[in-house]
DNA sequence: ATCGCGAACTTGTGCGTACATGTTAATTTT
DNA sequence: AAAATTAACATGTACGCACAAGTTCGCGAT
């Protein structure tokens, strides 16, 4: 090693507090004499002792509090002020994840961070893609809404790569099992789905067909719901009144279903869905039909999107807060950047959504 | 953004440096004032100037040489493979905009690059904000959706940084007039709208009144549409039947003007709206009113949105090509970042969109 | 016991000076 | 004409002082 090949004074006392800290001498999170202290005890100006402490602060060894002292910082987590945001859905023009997002950057933005997003087309080695992508590039923290949430990730390494470089992320919309201790934002889509079919029980409906996505964790929690209300209502759970469909199947398997149920005239009389473009769809298909909505069947929705509003017949739906979604993740996440000890304290919120009654449900 | 929220001379200092550099008023390689020069000007010591200047130098905006003096960093020459690509909207989650994003995104992804995302509001401060956080950072080009496109920009001085700093970019869905000759997508508004009014004019309408954006570019070119097909369909232009409304009032003035003319019994049978937006919500106002559509007056939209196939009256609209003129533009981004020249060789595509005939007008 | 105040500390900003060291170009010497 | 010297000017190091601003803690008043 070609030490002291700088003979500045400055410059060597800057190397002997190296020196101190990478032997451990000088622990992570200890305070280190003050300036003046330093110069008294090896005649030096403070302005040398400053020059040499400035140095170390800008490499990452040391972090000065004003007032109170200068101590050394923990190496493990390097200063990162790129001020960038990781952020990856599984859509960005569908649904309501533009929303989702709009809300998320004007939190961000508000706060001087950027937006890198990034989606997964709900593709799980799409979602690898992101991520290995995510890493290598310069960013605080990250949102993620989980791909296909209800099965076990494939992809539980590259969160663990990113408690390791200490890149607090938070879930939101949705979690992976194996995860389930992270932070995370969601909504309460059991309580919503709950809401929706006590109402339609409460209206006399007997026979309430549930429409549920089978490959991810809102499908299972919003079928949670629509059993526990059929239960609380003293209705029985009939698994043929239940249409589990997969991302793959999502444009046929539904309307079949209900279709061969409406010609077998098996007597339902309602139709929760798993959400509004399936409820919209679903009608769509009624009306061609000549079954009436909501003479002859009632329908709820789910999101309370614009296919809820455009639909000739507003569906009655749960609103999904997704701005609020959004804005309630980047808030944490932000909260999380701020806090050493993130990994030890996940914040966890769920937002519970709330019944919007229009027109697609009658007593009977 | 916060600016100047550190009074300290050094600090203030140090930002109008970095100023000047981003705005590439100091040019790379360029030598800036020696420190006794700056002192002397600007009143302050030397001191001081040091400090600021050893920030940059930190920052990586300049460096020194011994005995010679202080140098601007040619930022570009340093290989940047960042593989970001900066895109600014004026919004997220409304309208078209999820879509040309989504297209923006698949090519961008397939080619290995990631998306910085901001949005402007429409503001044109916003937008300052937005190009000044995307100069400080570490992109590659960028995609930029003009604000209010129609006004000239106060923002030009950011251009000239990103040539300076040789960071390619291309106008999508817009530009701004002091900066015609630069890179762009568009689509030609002025076609689509044309081909509306003058299937309109083909269907026996005399009397066809036109809706228009008056702060965006789209705006006036739909504008020239709509005169021209009169003009050649030998239907006289009557400034009455024009309806111009700004961002500011553009949830009430199309409709009151409407309102009026309705009840003035004006004898209006059709309206050509600048946007499907608008054309369901005079749909919505006039069924309110009791005027049929398309029995009392046709109308059209413009770009084939959810809008349009969600109406009652499924609406006869002119296709937007937004994923089309995201991938577009993303694609002739990536071929300007292979060309050295590219500042020499602008590129520049329009897009013709066209007329989707459904529902909402009839022969008269 | 609690509050408010100030003393005594800390780092942060800003000014001054002096001299060291490296570069450049004009000047002088060879 | 070429080489050496030197003046002028650039940044680099190092010292000094003064005051601003934030934190901590103990003392005295309540």
């Amino acid at each position: 090693m070609q030490k002291s090949e700088n003979q500045a004074k400055y410059y060597k006392l800057m190397e002997y507090l190296k020196e101190e800290i990478l032997m451990g001498r000088i622990k992570p999170g200890e305070q280190i004499p003050s300036e003046n202290m330093l110069a008294d005890k090896l005649s030096l100006s403070r302005h040398t002792v400053r020059k040499a402490i400035s140095m170390l602060v800008n490499e990452g060894y040391l972090y000065t509090e004003h007032g109170r002292g200068t101590y050394c910082l923990d190496r493990s987590r390097k200063r990162n002020d790129s001020k960038n945001i990781g952020v990856i859905t599984t859509y960005i023009s569908e649904y309501i994840f533009p929303k989702v997002i709009q809300g998320i950057d004007s939190v961000l933005s508000a706060n001087g961070y950027s937006i890198m997003l990034k989606n997964t087309n709900n593709n799980t080695e799409k979602e690898a893609l992101c991520l290995e992508d995510v890493l290598e590039k310069n960013i605080e923290g990250m949102i993620i809404e989980p791909t296909k949430s209800a099965l076990f990730s494939n992809n539980l390494k590259y969160y663990e790569a990113l408690d390791n470089h200490r890149i607090p992320y938070i879930f939101i919309h949705g979690f992976y099992q194996q995860l389930e201790g992270k932070s995370q934002v969601l909504l309460d889509d059991a309580a919503g789905m709950h809401a929706a079919v006590k109402y339609l029980a409460e209206l006399g409906h007997k026979k309430i067909v549930g429409i549920f996505k089978a490959d991810d964790i809102q499908g299972l929690n919003r079928h949670k719901g629509y059993a526990k209300a059929l239960s609380e209502a003293g209705l029985p759970y009939d698994p043929d009144h239940v249409i589990w469909f997969h991302t793959e199947d999502r444009d046929v398997k539904p309307y079949n279903v209900i279709r061969q149920m409406i010609e077998e005239k098996s007597g339902i009389d309602a139709i929760a869905c798993y959400n509004d473009e399936i409820a919209f769809k679903v009608f769509e298909m009624l009306r061609f039909m000549g079954v009436n909505v909501p003479e002859d069947i009632s329908i709820t929705g789910f999101d309370d999107s614009y296919f809820s509003a455009n639909c000739p017949v507003k569906l009655t739906s749960v609103r999904h807060p997704k701005e609020q979604l959004g804005e309630s993740a980047a808030e944490l996440l932000l909260q999380m950047l701020k806090d050493d000890d993130y990994l030890k304290n996940p914040v966890q919120k769920v937002i519970v959504p709330e019944l919007v009654v229009k027109d697609s449900c009658i007593q009977r």
